[in-house]
DNA sequence: CGGTATTTTGAGCAGTGTCAAAGACGGTGG
DNA sequence: CCACCGTCTTTGACACTGCTCAAAATACCG
């Protein structure tokens, strides 16, 4: 077994996980709830760079760099497994499959952070939300292993703003914009596709940079 | 010795390295010359997502996705050393050390990324395209090991703005302005700052995320 | 030396941001 | 169980950043 010391940690709504500049010495499993990655512009204006939903790893880089150079806060309240870095690193070492598991991870959210440079450098803003909605709901999916009818959204139009680059207001707009054309339906921060096709075409979404399925095998090592 | 195959390959201008969607099994040294990460936003835009410089190691990501999310494509005339996939996978599984170092390459360059959507998602056309003046000159000083007095952008204004979420145009305006405000002076392409410090600070650039000496070392590895 | 790509500039416009206020929801304490 | 209160959502009017289109000037390249 793999035998991994853990310690089991609650967060509140908005509560820091972990700090910008912080020298982090454990690696987090998401058990529980949702999670962003914040950074500050240096003017107060907060983006959020990531997002984590439950099973996801938080703090992989601090394998690599000494300090943080980015917030992650708690968007629900957040039930974490946060496990030392030396046993990560141990572990990463006798077991190249795990090692590799990682390296994969931290590729894939890579991934996700060119698809954001992406979705805000070059779309407008309803396609943007559209495109938000959208990898949401597949990474939900792919967590769960099912498609759901609906997502109760875990943040504030503001927050979708700040992952976004627009404005609560904007993004208010952008999402009634999205139901008057028949593609979603919400109540609240729930929300229905009922057009999945149409949402997907307007987001240019494809989820191929979630590379669903398409890792490579750890090479070589018996996995035990 | 490392005593690693590699093939060396040249490459025009605005040539592909690696195409969106290419099953890849080479890694890239980037001996010169630079290099951009592209990806379409379905919609004939081109956001540039990555920006390569000399000393670089290109695809990393190929050690853990079967699929390319982005085109690589040469800035100037590139000179890379490509290196056969199953080579870095057993360089990195005889030598931790070096598995280690690509591990923090890889972080610094998802740290980038992450400082990218904060500007393009919160900053103003002013402080994008200061930012990202600021952030090429400290890369390229840190491979040449020295402070220049002036750069060569290797790139047009429009592929700045394909970088920065703007048109050539405004990129043009904006360039204009920091020139009429002292903070740079320039000729073509050649960029003097003639006010660094005052650049920053428009910028609010703080080198933290590049990491500068500050990776994590090693953990338990003999280098030999 | 001509051709092409890039930079520069201007004018007008569209998409977003700002500000402000009203309405909806959910939690809390009496 | 209900009234209150704070947060979030929704809406409108208006301002402004940045985009579009177009053309001239400039630099590079064969």
């Amino acid at each position: 077994m793999l035998n991994l010391p853990f310690t089991r940690k609650t967060f509140m709504a908005s509560g820091y996980l972990v700090r910008q500049g912080d020298r982090c010495d454990t690696v987090s499993v998401l058990l529980d709830g949702y999670c962003y990655g914040q950074k500050d512009d240096g003017e107060g204006n907060c983006q959020i760079v990531s997002l984590a939903i439950p099973s996801d790893v938080i703090g992989l880089e601090h394998l690599y760099l000494q300090t943080t150079d980015h917030n992650v806060r708690a968007l629900t309240t957040v039930d974490v497994a946060m496990i030392p870095l030396s046993a990560v690193q141990q572990l990463s070492a006798s077991r190249p499959a795990v090692a590799h598991a990682l390296g994969i991870h931290q590729a894939i959210n890579h991934a996700i952070a060119r698809e954001w440079i992406v979705n805000i450098g070059a779309r407008d803003g309803l396609r943007r939300v559209a495109h938000f909605l959208c990898e949401f709901a597949v990474r939900c999916d792919a967590w769960r292993g099912d498609t759901a009818a609906g997502y109760e959204l875990p943040m504030s139009q503001e927050q979708i703003g700040q992952a976004t680059g627009l404005t609560a207001v904007h993004v208010n707009r952008m999402l009634k914009t999205l139901h008057a054309a028949g593609l979603i339906e919400r109540s609240w921060r729930n929300v229905v596709f009922s057009n999945w096709e149409g949402l997907r075409d307007v987001a240019c979404f494809s989820s191929d940079y979630l590379h669903p399925g398409r890792q490579v095998p750890a090479p070589g090592y018996r996995t035990v």
